[in-house]
DNA sequence: ATCTATTTGTACGTATGTATT
DNA sequence: AAATACATACGTACAAATAGA
């Protein structure tokens, strides 16, 4: 048995701890989004290493969001606050493996859409309920076509995301965003023998406008359930069209 | 203004290009974990560049979490699932630069757990069973120090996170457990005139067993009732305690 | 609009490290 | 133990982008 003080081989390749290093560096020295990391021939010197290396951990610092990096005069590697499409987009990569259902998501999308609702009622703006009753004329009439059912599906996935936009809570925002993401990136095979459903329709369309009111005159309560029956609607929709979360890589 | 047909110029780098090329390629193929990659001669063939800039592509795509790259014979790069830990970070990584507040954690756990809790009643193994009272048992006796007390809580955080593996539901579980995760790197700020408090260490000692006797007994809504309380409850202790959220890298 | 200086981006060859057989 | 097959690291030369004169 080696000694305690023999300190256990380190796998990762140089890159990797380069970057490491330079994470820790950055909080340590509190730097923030727009401050300017080391140039690469200062990073050569401090670390002793080759171009290639230090250019391949910035790759990695880069992949994940966290720097970005510009040439030219003045150019160089800079902190950079990841982005929510980036995260998005790791984030999917992670269930990209884990073939998640649509009945997954709306149990997350029934829990959570709710609470959104009852926590926003009363403390949006003239200009949030505005942009919301814009989204919602989208689909003022019933789609004729199925690319255009598909489309008020996505405007209505929008409103969702609107309505998040505004939540002062990052997790929740992020989450429900994420959530629309991925079924507005929905497969849907529908059925030869369903066709539109008007019905359905005109429900989804009537519970998002009474939506917009509760919200407007601040009744959190009522808000909280109609966005209850809302999602229980809309997943509903989802599982008569036999709707599939795509299998794919989401791009940035 | 240019014709049509000019292709807007991509400003994104090679390696980048070169890394979604190999994303889409893995989606087209429909290769799965642990399928093999070309090797780097071949893909300096196929690319047509040069080594060093296919070794920043193939970080890029280790950084995601997408490949795994070994050495000696037999190695190369294989297609790999992106792993719970690396995910955790990545999206770690996006929450560093939002300061999310405790509040904005439990608004979301008061609306999971208590479903989680009660899609599970019933549906739980014997073994999964003990282990939940296995860990309960850690905090059978009251903290008598600052540390024991800490140790306890994040007990209790692993008490989450084993309900949240039994979760068929892949979000559910991974949200779960990324926030328990996210408590458990919390930086506690104990308030001095603040000791430990008794009272609701009981109270939380108690809900989780008499959550595991509703589990055990398929007492869904018992189940979902004591969770929602036991939320309540554990929100308020933070709180009391000025929690905050630490400002680090989370490390994978 | 051109030139120039600055900084990253790409190429390529060689040498070294590592794991399998 | 030696040979093999692969990634890892190095260093130099040159290309491309961009800000400023």
């Amino acid at each position: 048995m080696p000694p305690a003080s023999t300190p256990s081989k380190d796998k990762r390749s140089r890159p990797v701890k380069i970057a490491e290093a330079i994470k820790d560096w950055v909080v340590e020295q509190h730097l923030q989004a727009g401050d300017r990391l080391p140039s690469e021939p200062e990073m050569i010197e401090r670390f002793g290493m080759a171009k290639s290396t230090i250019r391949e951990a910035m790759r990695i610092l880069e992949a994940q969001g966290l720097v970005k990096t510009r040439t030219g005069p003045g150019g160089g590697s800079f902190v950079h606050e990841v982005s929510e499409e980036r995260a998005r987009a790791l984030l999917g990569n992670y269930f990209y493996f884990k073939d998640l259902t649509v009945a997954d998501i709306y149990q997350l999308r029934r829990a959570l859409e709710p609470e959104l609702a009852a926590s926003l009622a009363g403390r949006l703006s003239e200009t949030a309920l505005l942009q919301l009753e814009d989204t919602v004329a989208a689909y003022a009439e019933p789609a004729k076509t199925v690319d255009e059912e598909r489309e008020q599906h996505i405007a209505s996935l929008r409103f969702h995301a609107i309505l998040a936009e505004q939540s002062d809570n990052d997790l929740l925002g992020f989450l429900i965003r994420f959530m629309a993401n991925m079924l507005s990136d929905l497969t849907v095979y529908r059925q030869l023998y369903a066709p539109p459903n008007y019905e359905l329709w005109a429900k989804g369309k009537d519970y998002q406008q009474r939506l917009i009111k509760a919200l407007r005159y601040g009744k959190s309560d009522e808000a909280r359930q109609i966005m209850s029956d809302h999602m229980a609607t809309a997943q509903h929709l989802m599982e008569s069209q036999e709707a599939e979360v795509a299998r794919r890589f989401i791009p940035e």
